[in-house]
DNA sequence: CTTTATTGACAAGTATATTGTCATTATGAC
DNA sequence: GTCATAATGACAATATACTTGTCAATAAAG
């Protein structure tokens, strides 16, 4: 039956999380860099320039974690603030060349090592799994706010 | 290109863990279990008795805290002990017939859920989509042992 | 203007674990 | 059987990854 499969599905995210997370840990040793700034710099890469609260708002954690976060990549010189047109006392986030490099090289050997795991599936294998997966994510947060 | 599928598909796996925990615990409000409670529970309907390190084992997590969720089913009449024949000072843990209902009744409701969420998939996109994710999942465990 | 909202800084709290230790008692090798 | 070794439950301490609360400064909005 589906639902069962889905269920399964489901249930494999955690695992599926703490593999990749050990993964990224891995590839992280030898830099100078923890799991917690290589999201910011992840996300400055991928989304451009942002402030505290709009990283935020799109890692769905609070402002002040990642402010944390951000200061840490801040004092280690892979970040630098800039002006924010939108907001005086809410700086920009970005990339310094030095933090553009750093996560440019990672990323780059994260995606060797999902191009290997990659090799078992066709491209529509993988493009009908991240369907489903989105879709279900969406679903599933919908739900939270359908029962009040 | 396949990889960047596959680094998006991984990296959904944490939203997607948050959504499906999230639902777990609004579908637990009104029962009398916690998720970690529960996650006892599914665990020995789905595989029948085991002992605090089998548990474990198969949850992945450290057998001290099993030990913990273990005793709070057991001080709430969920769980039973019965002894073990493998092993004189390790009982095996059994549903109750109260932890057994709840726990049906519990896997009943989300499994509605399931069936709800898959019904815009096939049951070829789900199975492929439950393939990819274990198969990745297990590369990416296998993945530790590799660069030592 | 003046009220309200946002932000950064800082402190404290919480959930979900891990790590360490110990006494007890099984288990396994011989 | 005997004995060394391992497994188990109990308990304590620690760690990690956050959340929650508060405050002063200041920006934004009406």
């Amino acid at each position: 039956m589906k639902s069962e499969k889905l269920y399964q599905l489901v249930w494999m995210s955690r695992p599926l999380m703490q593999a990749a997370e050990t993964c990224v840990e891995n590839g992280l040793a030898g830099t100078d860099i923890t799991v917690r700034m290589r999201a910011v710099l992840e996300m400055l890469r991928a989304q451009g320039n942002l402030s505290v609260p709009e990283i935020a708002a799109k890692l769905d954690i609070k402002r002040q974690y990642v402010q944390l976060m951000v200061n840490e990549t801040l004092s280690a010189g892979f970040t630098m603030q800039r002006p924010n047109p939108r907001h005086m006392r809410s700086p920009l986030l970005a990339l310094t060349e030095k933090g553009s490099a750093l996560i440019e090289d990672v990323i780059a050997r994260e995606m060797k090592l999902m191009q290997a795991v990659g090799e078992e599936f066709s491209e529509d294998e993988i493009a009908t799994a991240l369907k489903v997966v989105l879709s279900v994510t969406s679903q599933l947060k919908a739900q939270k706010d359908d029962q009040p």
